[in-house]
DNA sequence: TCGGCTGAGGGTACTGAGTGTCGCATCCTC
DNA sequence: GAGGATGCGACACTCAGTACCCTCAGCCGA
């Protein structure tokens, strides 16, 4: 109700006149589409209640459901560039989390406007359908920076994929549940638990460890031979994994 | 160019009388789409060309993008029902990669469509919005399911849905990259590598298999202690894993 | 002051996706 | 063969999105 609105108040430089033209038409539409619904409003509705012209909607926003997300365009560049400032010292999976909360941050910002947002994207199939082209986005962006963190290793575009798919998949769930509560409750210790599950599963440390490992001899007993591997206990999982593949000679 | 086309043929029992009105509307869509592109296709023209009433084609499919994913639906029926007929039996992590297996087996059923299809929804943002909302159904079975199964579990939901989207990224992964090249060699081992991958990170069985390990005297090196894993050489790959996470004490 | 330039916004008309409805033909059943 | 169900075509309609052109304000150099 007495929410207000975002705009496109990313954290970029310049407040860049945000033009009230634009916060008119988020107000329009929200005050419709939650009276009504999304499909019984019209984009004509939306202008004539704004008081403004029908060609301006659309050069405001590219479809009738981006007003609905008139923010993440900005989120999105904000992680973009948060990305793209790390660097080498940064533990990727550590930080595609730390981008994630960027997003989770925005949420957080306007409990209200997230909340009836989120009852709206999930009664209406098209809204549903565009908030996953956004969510996307965002994945990629994640993905795109880890391929470059894990280039030259074995299986990093695969790595990359699965990691950035988990992370997203791990905010989500726990943004949703704090949105299905109405936006009561810390939004970020709920975010925080849910990413520490992934970083718990795949954060591992980038230099290789000194890993021996080989094939003793075999034993033929009662159920085929035997393969004896030797590890430091520190070694990351996933070598020690590799190495057994190797070993075992299976793909 | 020769490629037939699939229309519903699932694994439903009955063939249940394909409808051939449906499959030459995709022959037609599929002819005017790489000939001119998607957008510069109406749907007048497809009927036209497939000599039929412009009202049977939404009989068929509720939007124009739906005639690019004829068999979706069906394979998404397919997955369902297989979800559906699992026991506790089956290992679930090791399941949803099964599942997800039925999609690629739908891919790999007719390579020269498929290749098609891709190079489509790779350059036509509405396609590749539409294919979001279809492998979001799919991720969300999975999810579903493996919720059921982890019910009661600390973080049970979390879990599953971070599981079904290792999972559905690791498919993709493997996927694209076959489709990426023109649908050359064995899908099915690239996406059973990958799929190794998410079960090696999540499966956890219930039952202890016929595996003995054991730290052995740990022997403080320079670099820390040692484990040493005794394994059958023919024992699952992911039960070595399932032992030595608990060897090292990690999650 | 004038004339032209630019850029934001309004108005109109058009294309094309998707829907509702009606009428007609075919087929199946009793 | 009558009656109902089903499948298809034809027409009309709504509405999202686009192209084109208009106005008007501000701003410039001459």
């Amino acid at each position: 109700m007495g929410a207000t609105f975002p705009s496109m108040s990313s954290s970029s430089a310049v407040p860049a006149a945000k033009p009230p033209i634009r916060d008119a038409l988020v107000a329009a539409a929200f005050r419709l589409f939650l009276e009504r619904g999304f499909e019984q409003t019209t984009v004509d509705d939306i202008v004539a209640l704004a008081g403004v012209g029908r060609r301006s909607f659309f050069r405001y926003f590219p479809s009738k459901e981006d007003v609905v997300f008139p923010d993440h365009e900005g989120c999105l560049a904000d992680m973009t560039a948060f990305l793209a400032a790390s660097g080498p010292e940064h533990e990727p999976v550590r930080r595609v989390c730390d981008a994630a909360r960027l997003v989770l941050r925005m949420y957080a910002e306007n409990p209200a406007f997230s909340v009836q947002r989120y009852r709206l994207t999930r009664q209406v199939p098209g809204l549903r359908a565009y908030e996953l082209s956004v969510v996307w986005r965002y994945e990629r962006a994640l993905a795109e920076y880890l391929r470059g963190r894990f280039a030259g290793r074995p299986d990093g575009t695969l790595r990359a994929d699965v990691i950035a798919a988990a992370v997203v998949a791990a905010h989500n769930n726990a943004l949703r549940s704090w949105l299905r509560s109405d936006g009561v409750g810390d939004a970020g210790a709920a975010v925080d638990h849910a990413l520490a599950y992934v970083q718990m599963t795949y954060a591992r440390p980038a230099d290789a460890p000194a890993l021996w490992s080989g094939p003793a001899g075999a034993e033929p007993g009662p159920g085929g031979d035997v393969v004896v591997l030797v590890s430091r206990r520190d070694a990351p999982l996933w070598r020690v994994v590799q190495e057994l593949e190797t070993v075992l000679d299976r793909p």
